[in-house]
DNA sequence: TCCGCGATTGACTCATCAGTCAATTCCAGG
DNA sequence: CCTGGAATTGACTGATGAGTCAATCGCGGA
């Protein structure tokens, strides 16, 4: 049958996968009508629907499209031989770079999907949840070896973690923190320094 | 005049915003209709208008209310004189005990406004980035003091502060993390242990 | 007892959109 | 060329739901 040009076809979905990135970041999910996805991606209202079964859809596509690739990178992270500091750092690094590298992307991930986790089904969070796993992984090997003490529980760290890096990313979408390059790498260490150093003077337990 | 009776008018105005926060948490501010909050009021559609003057309204009252209350407490709290650590404490104290006590209404703030910020007005960023000014001060005076070192900057430390512990609320509201009065106390340890205490075993500085 | 005004009602209006579908275009293979 | 089916189009439908408003109720004061 030769679909086509399997690969204009793919080519064309991209072109609104685009497009309805610029428009969920400028307008919200609820904002938007399907066809200011259509308008913006230069294409007819229909052939939205062709390529996805509907707007949910392609919310969903570009968070499972986005969130998987930061999965294998956290798997692929965790089997190198690195202290535990060595890939928190990397984490983090991956998260704010993709913020760099497309800001509107991971806005549209942090803004939308967290709320639509709530109507949606419960895949997003199962997805998500994976995630904090893998990182309490690394934190729980770190208090196995000795290089992170077992004062707060691992799945506890990876929340903090995490949350750290969500509320910076959100500074910078919501324009309450400044933004560039500098920044970035400000933030990438001051998070693992806050998790992993504390803000304590001096330590707990000598 | 004699507004009928000031009281009973004040009432049904919190008759039906209580009534919004449970359905705002059970169907999402936009997956429910104005008609939702009504009937869970049991009350006319139309005296929904009679007391706010749009959807949006309803939700902004409902977080302005709470989250001005978490702010004269932190202030107050930040006049008392205790360590910073027992302040943090004391927030973090506050904030869990209110999902404790309404955990509807916690949903609200946090999944409706706190991550939605976009959609709604300036009004809610600057309330919400006046709670990280307040924390940022208290470990500012803490580092001047010496009692915080100075590894990391003021408004980088509550952020991580404030998002480990919205992470955890989100792990409750999702449930992805197991609830219940020992849990809510241990979050509150945890989450100050995490942050003033750190993760590695030996410390960066001795 | 009656009056006046705010409280309360809910049917109605009107705009908005998600999703459908019949018509048309375009390409690949024969 | 011609033809079959996929890609593409956009007008249309049907439902939905925010906000309006004219009518009614009922309390407090005179």
């Amino acid at each position: 049958m030769a679909a086509r040009n399997e690969q204009q076809a793919a080519e064309k979905r991209r072109i609104i996968l685009d497009a309805a990135v610029r428009v969920f970041a400028s307008q919200g999910f609820n904002g938007c009508r399907v066809s200011d996805i259509a308008d913006e991606a230069g294409v007819a209202y229909g052939l939205v629907y062709h390529y996805f079964r509907s707007k949910d859809e392609v919310l969903d596509t570009l968070f499972l499209e986005r969130w998987n690739v930061m999965l294998d990178v956290i798997r692929d992270l965790d089997g190198q031989d690195l202290t535990a500091r060595e890939k928190l750092y990397a984490i983090a690094s991956f998260i704010i770079d993709s913020y760099r590298h497309d800001p509107d992307l991971m806005k549209v991930i942090i803004v939308e999907v967290t709320r639509a986790a709530n109507s949606f089904g419960q895949t997003h969070i199962e997805k998500i949840t994976e995630a904090y796993e893998l990182i309490a992984g690394i934190v729980a090997r770190a208090q196995a070896d000795g290089s992170f003490k077992d004062t707060v529980t691992p799945r506890f760290a990876a929340l903090a973690f995490y949350g750290a890096i969500e509320q910076v990313l959100s500074g910078w979408i919501f324009e309450t923190l400044p933004r560039g390059d500098v920044e970035f790498e400000q933030a990438k260490r001051l998070v693992v320094e806050t998790i992993c150093g504390g803000l304590d003077a001096v330590p707990a337990t000598a």
